[in-house]
DNA sequence: GTCTATACAAAGATAGAC
DNA sequence: GTCTATCTTTGTATAGAC
């Protein structure tokens, strides 16, 4: 999940990532980006036709890198269950470390109905994205012994991906840093086998 | 929980919030908002002298009308911990149902590095409001052996506000539309006694 | 209380020089 | 690939008539 970009074109995609966690789509304009890139408010166009295009780059990239690092997690048999599921918590820590940022999915999320078509189906497969890998790990724990729980695997992969989204959101809002850690413990808990 | 407004005032405030909950604050503008309410843009300003007062008295009734009504329900010595609960539930669902809207201050939240500080500070408070509020009919309900739960009431109760807020957000981005109903059974399964 | 008219700034986007 | 210059639209806000 690195973001040390060395070409413009990959600037403009970090900077922006990060002003959209930050600020949402809506609240941010060529001008924000450019002034942090270093560029000339045109010069982004040379890379991305319109804000549109520009966002949907956001979004896919950032969806296709959680995908390749989850992936690689469940194609590595020397990855237990735990360990994996710790390893997804790890993205949601850093962000609440941060005090400002939330999932780039869950800043579109919020104002989904203003976004462009294209944009709000990527947010809609990096969340389907999620459940299903969330539940494919349950299921793998729970077999393997790893995991002990009564609830179906995908319900509790449903309130995985909506407690740890929406603690970033609450945390942020109220300034009370400890939410999500609390959160994450309220859930991994209940796991114990 | 109702929005009927008879006089232009209280139209701007129900259209406003609602065109916030589907799209965000910084999404609309006075023009959305003259639009449907049927008046002419500039009118708006006679009753709110700027789009930041206009997002601050939004906020600030929401979070007033919510508080009022969980006030009642705590208050009120014949309504069980339970029901109470089952209660709270209902805004959330007639959310979800909309299919196009989430908490107000959710959506708020998502953008809230974007947002006027006094708008920041009403959502801080309304998160509070429903954290302290959970916490306590969590510990009513424990006392009264309504509730069996082993979690600390204060982490459950954060538990519930961020998996209700983030289920309305995920699931009107991914449209699968049964996720709030099932996260509410998923919690609630918890507490049985 | 609502309107027309307008001011002013900022937005996204394009053209064309370098 | 980046710049300056410019276009067009839209945003918030104000002035003043009715």
């Amino acid at each position: 999940m690195e973001n040390t970009a060395v070409n413009t074109k990959d600037k403009i995609l970090d900077i922006s990532q990060d002003l959209i966690q930050k600020r949402g789509f809506n609240a941010i304009s060529f001008q924000d980006i450019a002034d942090l890139v270093g560029i000339k408010k045109p010069s982004i166009t040379h890379h991305f036709a319109s804000k549109e295009v520009l966002g949907i780059a956001v979004v896919q990239r950032y969806r296709e890198t959680f995908a390749t690092a989850l992936n690689r997690l469940t194609n590595d048999e020397s990855v237990s269950a735990r360990d994996a599921l710790n390893f997804y918590f790890t993205p949601y820590q850093d962000l609440g470390e941060t005090g400002d940022k939330i999932c780039l999915c869950a800043s579109l999320a919020g104002e989904f109905m203003a976004l462009p078509i294209d944009m709000q189906k990527e947010v809609a497969l990096f969340f389907n994205d999620h459940l299903a890998w969330l539940e494919e790990i349950l299921v793998k724990g729970q077999k393997l012994g790893e995991f002990n729980f009564t609830e179906k695997p995908k319900d509790l992969a449903h309130l995985f991906v909506d407690a740890l989204q929406g603690a970033l959101i609450v945390q942020r809002a109220t300034q009370n840093f400890s939410q999500l850690d609390r959160i994450i413990r309220t859930l991994t808990v209940k796991l114990k086998s």
